[in-house]
DNA sequence: CATGGTCGTGAC
DNA sequence: GTCACGAC
C-alpha cells in the first residue's frame, strides 16, 4: 500500500466540555461560558472556553475570576467533584458516543483522546470513487469546508475539475482523493451532529501529522484539506513548535541547534544532518516531515491501554500523615475499581498489572517521581481495597516514603507526598468466538472487519449477482427474528425494511415497552449498514429524513441509551435482566450474584466461551455456504453479523440475544448514571460538612498558634502522643486527636457512601434477596493499631 | 501553592 | 520495570 497517499482524517470535538454541559444545560446555549475545574480557588481553573466567550478575550490558562473581570456575564459550569477529585465520567462517557458514531465510517479509527480520532478512509474513498464522478462534485457537498492554499472551496474543486488544463502540476489522483475524502467527512460531521448534537473540527490529509495540522486552522464546526501540492505553503510561515511531538523540549532543541524557526526551513538539511544533529531515528522523521511525510499508521484503536486516576497535592496541601495517605489511596482506588467494572463489562477484560505512581518532595525542595507495578496474581479481587492496599505497600516500599519514629498516633511522613496515581493496564482480554470470527458481508456491499488479534483489516467487496437470494432469505429471518413478527416478505428489500424501521421508530411511542426498544436498536442498526453501504457502489447513499435533521445542536433521534426513563424496568431490577440476557448470550445459566468477583466471573465466561466456540464451530460448517467474490477467492459467509454496538461478530441464532444483552447494558448503564447522581449528592453532602469543621479546626488551630506564636502547623501534626486529647474510632480502632475526630467519623461516613455507589451500581442489587457483595467485610477493617515493624520504619 | 487529570510512547 | 516527555 502506498503509505505516503492514504487518506487520513482528524476529528476534533471543538471545546468539547463545553459542549457537553451546553447540551446537558440548554440554558447555556448561545451565551459565554468556560468549564472550570475546583472552583473555590479563585473561580477555579478554566479547562475549555466556548466561542462566544473566547471573542471576549477568555481563554485556558485562566481562572475563573479573572474571566469574570474579560466577560462579566459568562457562565462557569464546574467539573463535578467525587471524593475530592475531579470527575470527568461525563466527558469521557460523551466521548465514546461520538467515538462510536465514527467508527461506523470505518474501523480504522483511532482514538487520540477524550475528544479526538484519527481515521483512514482511504478504502472508503476508493470505494466511493467508482460511483462519484468527480466532476459532478458540488459545493454544496462541501459545507463548511477549506482548502488550504486557496481563496475559497470552489476555486479547488475547480482546479481539480480542470486537471487537464494547463496551470497545474500536482499528483492529480491523490489530489481528487482528498477531495471525495472530504465530501465523506462532511457526512461523517453530519452524523456526528445528527445523532449526539455535538459539533466538530477535521483535517484531512494524508498523513496525521498535516491532518491534525489543518484541523486546527479553520474552527470551529469547519473542515480544513490539505492538498499536497500545498504543503510548502504552509510550511513558509509555520512554526516548528505547532508541529506534533515538537511542541517541546525536542523542538526548542530543533530550533536551536538548527537556528530555524519556521518548518520550511527544516528541508535546507540532508537527512545525514539531521541525524548527526539529532539522532538517526528523529533525523530521518525530521526529514520526512520536513517534506510532509509521516508515515505513522492510524491504528485501529477504541479503547483505552489503561485506566487510571491521580491527584497532585499542591502546596500546603502536600500529604504528610499516614492517614491521610490511607485516605487518598482509597479514594483512587475506589475510583479505579468502578471504571475497571464498566470496562470489564464493556469489553470483556481485566487488567494483569497496576502501577502507583507518587512524587515526593525532597528535604532540597525538588521534586522526585516515581513508581512501582505489581502483578496481579489469579487469586486478587480486583476490587478498590486491593488497589490502595498494594499502592501502600509498595509506596512504603519503596523508600521514598518515610521514616522510623516511635509507634502510635497519625505519624508523619518522611517527604510530604505532592502527587499521587493509580493505574491498571496490561489488560487480557476475554474474547469470545476469536476463532469463528468470519468476513462479515451479510449485507451486500464492502464490510470491513477487524481481527483483533492482528490488528489487520480485511476488506471484501462481493457482487451483486444472482446469489443475492440466499442472502436474502437469512436477512429476512434475522430481521423476523426481530420484529419478533412474520410480515416480512422474503425478497425483502434492505430499503424497504429501512422504511419499515424508521416508521416504526417514528410512529409509536419508545418509552412504551421494551419490544420497542428493541425495534429502535435495531432501526439503529440498520441505519449503521446504510452508512456502510455509503461507501459500496450498488447502493444509494444514506437517506436522512429531513424533519430528522435537527435545526439545534440538540439530538432528536432517539438514542436508547440515554431517552429513557422507563419506569417498568427501573421497577424490576435491571441487573436480574443483564444477568438473564449475559446468560442467554453465553448459553449457560451464569448467575452473577453467586459468582463471587469479577475475575472469576470473567474466566467462568472465558470457559464457557471456549466450550461455546467448539460447538458453534460444528454448527456453522453446515450453515456455511461459499460464493464468488470480485477477486475469485472464495471466502467463507456465515450466518453471522457485525453487532453495531460491540464490533463482535454474532452468530444470526445469537442475534436477538445479544441485543437483549446490549439493551440491558444500557439499562444498566442508565440505571448506573442514576444512583451515581444520587449517591454523589450524598458523598458530596458530607464532602461539605467535612469541610466546614475543618475549616472551623482550622480556626481553632489558628487560635491556638495566635496565641503561643512560634507554634507553626507543622508542629501541630508532630503533637500526637499523650499530650493530645484523643478519642478512639470505633470504626478503624485508632486514636484520633479530639479536634479532629469530628472529620475523621466523616471520613468513614464517606468510605461507607463510596462503597455503598459501587455495589449499588455494579454488583447485583436485588432487593429482599440475598446477594453476595464483591468485599467481604462489611465490618469495620481491622488495621493494626501498631503498624508492623518494616513499616514502622519509614516513620518519624 | 496554582491548568489538572489522563493517556500514550520511547529510552534506558 | 521506571522514568521523562508530550499532548489534550
Amino acid at each position: 500500500m502506498d503509505q505516503e497517499n492514504r487518506i487520513v482524517v482528524l476529528i476534533d470535538m471543538d471545546c468539547f466540555y463545553c459542549q457537553v454541559e451546553e447540551k446537558l444545560n440548554p440554558e447555556l446555549k448561545g451565551k459565554p461560558i468556560a468549564v472550570v475545574q475546583y472552583n473555590p480557588w479563585k473561580g477555579g481553573g478554566i479547562i475549555a472556553v466556548n466561542y462566544v466567550a473566547r471573542a471576549m478575550g477568555v481563554t485556558r490558562h485562566m481562572r475563573g475570576d479573572e474571566a469574570k473581570e474579560k466577560c462579566p456575564e459568562i457562565q462557569l459550569p464546574s467539573v463535578p467533584c467525587l471524593r475530592g477529585k475531579a470527575d470527568i465520567t461525563k466527558y469521557r462517557d460523551a466521548g465514546k458516543a461520538v467515538a462510536k458514531v465514527l467508527q461506523r465510517f470505518t474501523p480504522l479509527l483511532e482514538r487520540a483522546s477524550i475528544d479526538e480520532a484519527y481515521l483512514d478512509i482511504t478504502t472508503p474513498v476508493q470505494q466511493r470513487l467508482k460511483t462519484l464522478n468527480v466532476n459532478t462534485i458540488t459545493i454544496d457537498m462541501l459545507p463548511n469546508t477549506f482548502a488550504l492554499g486557496y481563496d475559497s472551496i470552489d476555486e479547488f474543486v475547480a482546479d481539480v475539475q480542470n486537471v487537464g488544463s494547463d496551470n497545474i502540476d500536482f499528483e492529480y489522483e491523490h489530489t481528487k482523493q482528498l477531495l471525495v475524502g472530504a465530501v465523506i467527512v462532511s457526512e461523517i460531521r453530519a452524523a456526528v451532529y445528527n445523532e449526539t448534537g455535538y459539533q466538530c473540527s477535521a483535517g484531512i490529509a494524508h498523513n496525521k501529522i498535516l491532518a491534525k495540522l489543518v484541523c486546527g486552522m479553520n474552527k470551529p464546526n469547519k473542515q480544513t484539506l490539505l492538498p499536497k501540492h500545498c504543503v510548502n505553503i504552509l510550511y513558509q510561515s509555520l512554526s516548528i513548535k505547532k508541529v506534533k511531538h515538537l511542541g517541546g523540549k525536542f523542538g526548542d532543541s530543533v530550533c536551536e541547534t538548527l537556528k530555524i524557526s519556521k518548518m520550511g526551513e527544516l528541508q535546507k538539511f540532508t537527512e545525514k544532518e539531521l541525524q548527526t544533529k539529532f539522532d538517526e531515528k528523529n533525523g530521518t522523521w525530521l526529514y520526512n516531515i520536513a517534506r510532509g511525510i509521516d508515515l505513522e499508521p492510524v491504528q485501529a484503536k477504541f479503547n483505552p491501554k489503561s485506566i487510571g486516576c491521580c491527584k497532585q497535592f499542591r502546596g500546603k496541601t502536600a500529604l504528610v500523615d499516614l492517614e491521610s495517605l490511607r485516605k487518598w489511596l482509597k479514594d483512587l482506588g475506589d475510583e479505579i475499581e468502578e471504571r475497571l467494572e464498566n470496562d470489564a463489562l464493556e469489553n470483556n477484560r481485566t487488567p494483569r498489572q497496576m502501577v502507583v505512581s507518587f512524587s515526593t518532595q525532597q528535604p532540597n525542595g525538588r521534586d522526585v517521581s516515581s513508581s512501582r507495578s505489581y502483578n496481579f496474581t489469579a487469586e486478587d479481587d480486583l476490587c478498590g481495597e486491593l488497589f490502595s492496599k498494594k499502592a501502600l505497600e509498595m509506596l512504603l516500599d519503596s523508600a521514598e516514603g518515610v521514616k522510623p519514629k516511635e509507634g502510635e498516633g497519625n505519624r508523619l511522613l518522611k517527604a510530604p507526598i505532592k502527587f499521587l496515581g493509580i493505574s491498571v493496564g496490561k489488560f487480557e482480554e476475554h474474547s469470545e468466538n476469536k476463532k469463528t470470527r468470519k468476513i462479515n458481508y451479510y449485507f451486500s456491499g464492502a464490510s470491513c472487519s477487524k481481527d483483533v488479534s492482528s490488528d489487520k483489516v480485511i476488506t471484501k467487496s462481493i457482487i451483486n449477482n444472482d446469489k443475492t437470494a440466499d442472502k436474502n432469505e437469512g436477512k429476512a429471518h434475522v430481521f423476523r427474528k426481530f420484529f419478533q413478527n412474520n410480515d416480512i416478505p422474503d425478497n425483502l428489500q434492505t430499503d424497504e425494511l429501512y422504511e419499515k424501521a424508521e416508521t416504526r421508530q417514528n410512529g409509536e411511542n419508545m418509552l412504551e415497552s421494551s419490544l420497542d426498544k428493541q425495534e429502535s436498536f435495531f432501526a439503529k442498526f440498520l441505519k449503521t449498514e446504510f452508512n456502510k453501504n455509503t461507501f459500496d457502489n450498488h447502493s444509494k447513499p444514506v437517506k436522512i429524513k429531513e424533519e430528522n435533521r435537527p435545526t439545534t445542536p440538540d439530538c432528536n433521534i432517539v438514542n436508547i441509551g440515554e431517552a429513557s426513563n422507563d419506569t417498568e424496568y427501573s421497577g424490576s431490577t435491571i441487573d436480574m435482566e443483564i444477568n438473564k440476557s449475559i446468560s442467554l448470550f453465553e448459553d449457560d445459566p451464569v448467575d452473577i450474584d453467586r459468582v463471587g468477583n469479577m475475575r472469576q466471573l470473567l474466566n467462568k465466561s472465558k470457559l464457557l466461551e471456549e466450550a461455546f466456540d467448539e460447538t458453534e464451530q460444528e454448527e456453522l460448517q453446515v450453515e456455511c455456504k461459499s460464493v464468488d467474490v470480485q477477486d475469485n477467492e472464495q471466502v467463507q459467509i456465515s450466518e453471522t453479523f457485525k453487532c453495531p454496538e460491540c464490533g463482535k461478530t454474532v452468530s444470526v441464532n445469537m442475534l436477538d440475544t445479544h441485543a437483549d444483552y446490549h439493551f440491558a447494558l444500557k439499562l444498566r448503564e442508565e440505571e448506573r448514571v442514576m444512583k451515581r447522581k444520587e449517591v454523589v449528592d450524598k458523598i458530596k453532602d458530607k464532602e461539605m460538612n467535612r469541610n466546614q469543621e475543618t475549616k472551623a479546626t482550622k480556626t481553632r488551630q489558628e487560635e491556638a498558634v495566635a496565641k503561643n506564636d512560634g507554634v507553626s502547623i507543622a508542629n501541630y501534626f508532630t503533637k500526637i502522643d499523650g499530650s493530645v486529647p484523643t478519642e478512639t474510632c470505633s470504626e478503624c480502632g485508632k486514636r484520633v486527636p479530639l479536634e479532629k475526630f469530628a472529620e475523621h467519623l466523616d471520613f468513614h461516613e464517606a468510605q461507607k457512601l463510596s462503597r455503598e455507589l459501587n455495589n449499588r451500581s455494579s454488583n447485583s442489587v436485588i432487593q429482599g434477596n440475598s446477594v453476595k457483595r464483591k468485599r467481604k467485610s462489611t465490618s469495620p477493617v481491622k488495621k493494626p493499631k501498631v503498624p508492623c515493624k518494616s513499616i514502622d520504619l519509614f516513620f518519624r
